[in-house]
DNA sequence: GAATGAGGTCACTAGGTCAC
DNA sequence: GTGACCTAGTGACCTCATTC
């Protein structure tokens, strides 16, 4: 399932990136719409449908492909090229499989090292844990349990989902 | 685009600060001029290019670098030394990249603890809001809009920009 | 009282770490 | 190499002080 948030009030600092490649067919997610895939309950990864930690390199994407992303463009690394057809499916339990086809869909849904500009904020857009925790998505996160600081907030992140 | 607005009577109280290195390529930030940049509907960061929210330190500039010179003088941080050139760009996308570059880039257009004293008011020119509403290049803000207290007027100035 | 900048706050992410 | 967890910032938003 993936949820099209239109831009509203809440996308008001969000500068839409101009399309640089509108034949690609991941042009879509370059438009200022706000793909956010569900399962029911969770928000998925971009890249492998694993339960996504954040938005990361400006994809709402897993701590896996977060860190392969990393490792990937701090050590420009070649990988050996797919194989197969070069259109392995990236799911959570293949997603090691092929690395190639893994960079390449992480850079087909718009992973790059400047997307996630932080005040680019399409991360979680404002409002959404509360949002989504009222329609019963999330589990949900009393003020308290975002706590005073960084560490009782990330803990309480890391069981955002059930 | 630069639009180099020379000084004038609401400039009377601007010291010129004395240029110290003509050879470089922002000398000319230094003169008593004031240089308000717009991409044609908005106000930049002279540091990164970002939409300003205001005049900082002594320059227009984005909350992030606002933040950053804030946190760099208040920790007294010596970054470590870019591993480049010392010459990297700083623009909203990679303003993240070189702290070091970015301090220096930073103090290079005029950030100074005391440059953006209030009374010096170089921050918006007297009535620059209204001439540039005026000019179409600001979304028009009404008194009503500018409002009754600092909240709903910082409201509105989150969407001063179209 | 309105305008507005300095400084504080804290949700959030980039990048590092290390058991596996 | 992977990915769960950690640390060090980052910046949008806030409060408060100051100026007009």
């Amino acid at each position: 399932m993936t949820l099209v948030m239109s831009p509203d009030s809440s996308y008001g600092r969000y500068d839409a990136p101009t399309p640089t490649d509108v034949t690609s067919p991941v042009h879509r997610e370059r438009e200022p719409e706000l793909h956010i895939e569900f399962d029911g309950t969770t928000v998925l990864c971009r890249v492998c449908g694993d339960k996504a930690s954040g938005f990361h390199y400006g994809v709402h994407s897993c701590e896996g492909c977060k860190g392969f992303f990393r490792r990937s463009i701090q050590q420009k690394i070649q990988y050996r090229p797919c194989t197969k057809n070069q259109q392995c499916s990236i799911l959570r339990i293949n997603r090691n499989r092929c690395q190639y086809c893994r960079l390449k869909k992480c850079i087909a849904v718009g992973m790059s090292r400047d997307a996630g500009c932080m005040r680019d904020s399409l991360r979680w857009p404002a409002g959404t844990h509360t949002q989504l925790a009222q329609e019963g998505r999330l589990r949900a996160i009393s003020v308290r349990q975002m706590g005073r600081g960084a560490h009782a907030y990330r803990r309480a992140t890391r069981s955002y989902f059930a």
